[in-house]
DNA sequence: ACCCAGGAAATTC
DNA sequence: GAATTTCATGGG
């Protein structure tokens, strides 16, 4: 039943820039410039040959949830051009890395994946996250793991979780965990809420801020008019578009932050100074 | 030794 | 209420 799943005539999607740019832990670079990863319980590898993307070790019954991951319907060159007219950093950071393209994170995964964040740095990250599936997901294959559910996370302690090495996080990480499972916090109604209000709600949870609550809405509920402002985007905004509000990007200002984010992660040089 | 990391809670003023 | 301190852990 598993075969290769390809998506022909595909623009605008670098996998090492998109599975790279920190919205999201779970990928890893395969010599081959291949990414291996694991998305709703399906482990699979992802790779770009010229304009075709395979997904190998998927099932056809899920060409439609693959497609969806990679927002393949969104024409991103046109989101790119408009950005771009807006201002001219703008311009030179959706020209860095044009293959950026939002995810359709599962959304407790993004839920506890940045209350992880939060000071800390994109490297620790992904191992706490790593050794978290490790040692309360589901084994789906040989050493993989789903990522774990929320019922599972809900019933430990902050002791049990002192394997994953999170540290002051773990109480974070149990009451959202609580809160989804209980229902107190419903992510699937979260999505179609009012922006302010989807805010608020997420900002029930123990560990979630203004930060982290963008980012849930951005990563994981496909909220593209979020704009997480972490320090580097703080600096950015202050120093490359002379304090301007978010706001000036529109509908589309999520894909804005993560372009302007992932150019001022690689030129740090310009912030010294 | 010191400082920082895709912040937010707890404490203090 | 606004400003400051603290919170684990790891790397530079």
């Amino acid at each position: 039943m598993m075969n290769k799943l390809i998506f022909d005539n595909i623009h605008d999607l670098s996998l090492k820039d998109t599975l790279d740019c920190g919205q999201c832990f779970r990928w890893k670079e395969m010599d081959d410039g291949g990414f291996y990863g694991v998305v709703r319980g399906k482990a699979v590898t992802a790779l770009m040959d010229n304009d075709r993307l395979i997904i190998d070790g998927a099932e056809e019954a899920d060409r439609a949830l693959w497609a969806d991951y990679f927002d393949l319907g969104l024409d991103y060159s046109a989101v790119r051009e408009h950005l771009a007219s807006l201002h001219p950093v703008m311009a030179d950071s959706a020209r860095f890395a044009p293959g950026i393209r939002i995810l359709r994170q599962e959304p407790f995964e993004a839920l506890i994946c940045f209350i992880i964040s939060q000071n800390n740095n994109i490297k620790r990250i992904t191992g706490i996250v790593d050794r978290l599936c490790e040692h309360f997901g589901e084994l789906i294959g040989d050493g993989v793991y789903a990522f774990p559910t929320a019922d599972r996370l809900a019933a430990l302690s902050p002791d049990e979780l002192a394997p994953i090495r999170a540290g002051f996080r773990h109480r974070y990480i149990i009451d959202a965990a609580k809160k989804v499972a209980d229902g107190t916090v419903d992510l699937e109604q979260i999505r179609r809420l009012p922006y302010d209000e989807a805010r608020a709600s997420l900002m029930q949870i123990t560990g979630v801020g203004v930060k982290v609550a963008d980012c849930v809405l951005l990563y994981g509920l496909h909220r593209l008019e979020s704009f997480p402002l972490d320090v580097w985007m703080k600096r950015a905004m202050a120093m490359l578009f002379d304090g301007s509000d978010p706001s000036m990007f529109g509908e589309y200002a999520g894909i804005a932050q993560q372009y302007i984010f992932h150019y001022a992660r690689n030129h740090p040089e310009m912030f010294i100074e």
